[in-house]
DNA sequence: AGTTAATTAGTACGTGCTACCAATGAGCAG
DNA sequence: CTGCTCATTGGTAGCACGTACTAATTAACT
């Protein structure tokens, strides 16, 4: 019975860690049936740090994007704002925005962009959407910036139509119309 | 010069690790300006574990998370599926999804749950979001789970025209319809 | 058989702790 | 002042999970 090969070992060991990052190298050792000094060789040679050092950076990630989460009530970064006028964002599509088959950026990632940038412009302690009109022009694909415009178009009391329109560079991948309805802290 | 009061000192260091969730034992001594003995007494009696675990319970979390978001295309727990027919899926609110200020969770996370449920109901290898109109009942608030209800009205070629009602308990929260195009492989 | 790469064994050391125990100091009642 | 108590400090032993290094063993192949 020939040897594993390193390389197909070294695929088990990504896989193993992948399904579980919390494995150390004894246990690993187990799970490949080999010595533990050959776990730590594998790790050297692919560049995988400790237990530890793992846990530590995806620890750090993940206060990273909490931060940016609540921080950001806007899904993209908000590039101008009138309150109670126009405003716009723009949205970078990551790979954790697509679908994981294909290269397009699922729908709600454009809505969510458009829907925040229309709750931002209105000029209200809290504002929630009534009602919505949206349309998908064209896929968006990984590595395309989004430039969404919004607008209010009417404002009747506290109801406000708000026209979003979303582009890529000149072309314009999906449109919206928002009525949000503004509603005072007590509300 | 009294002495610093231990509640004060237990403040400062909640604070402390508020700030930098990464700091040892040695560092919130030399920053508090007391023993390293001092400083383990206190994470005891205020229940702050270790470093390492405290680190540790953060990986987890996100691990928890990233899995409920890149195992899932749909937003939400699929509960039903008939392809091409109708589906539901349930989704719990959880603090993640609220606005900061106050417990009503952000719009697009039922369009989400809704537009999701929507597209796996369609029988095709993709299919994207063409339109929708969606229609905002009433917030929905912490801890409260919806349930998502969608069922195909009309199909036209690849066209696929599907209504989503989402309901708290009995309560209608949310409705929508959405035209989803369904594109072959090659698309 | 000789050479090489891969694997295993083993030791010293490092970090960041827990679990102890003993010593010191400060404040206060009798 | 004496005795008591709580808070703080110092120090040691041990643990988990490593790194860094050296040396021995095994397998594979020309």
């Amino acid at each position: 019975m020939a040897r594993e090969s390193k390389e197909s070992r070294h695929d088990r060991l990504r896989q193993a860690l992948n399904e579980d990052l919390f494995l150390t190298d004894s246990e690993l050792a187990r799970l490949l049936g080999v010595s533990i000094q050959t776990v730590r060789l594998d790790r050297m040679e692919i560049g995988i740090p400790e237990l530890r050092e793992r846990t530590r950076q995806v620890a750090a990630e993940r206060l990273r994007q909490v931060r940016a989460i609540s921080g950001a009530e806007i899904v993209g970064e908000l590039t101008h704002l009138v309150l109670g006028r126009e405003g716009s964002s723009s949205l970078r599509i990551t790979d954790d925005m697509l679908f994981t088959k294909r290269a397009i950026a699922r729908g709600h990632y454009l809505f969510s962009q458009a829907n925040s940038l229309a709750i931002a412009i209105v000029d209200a302690p809290v504002a929630l959407t009534g009602l919505a009109r949206v349309r998908y022009r064209r896929p968006v694909t990984r590595g395309e910036q989004v430039d969404a415009r919004a607008e209010v178009l009417r404002v009747v009391g506290s109801r406000h139509l708000i026209r979003v329109v979303s582009q890529v560079n000149e072309d314009v991948v999906f449109s919206a119309k928002f009525y949000i309805v503004a509603k005072d802290d007590a509300g």
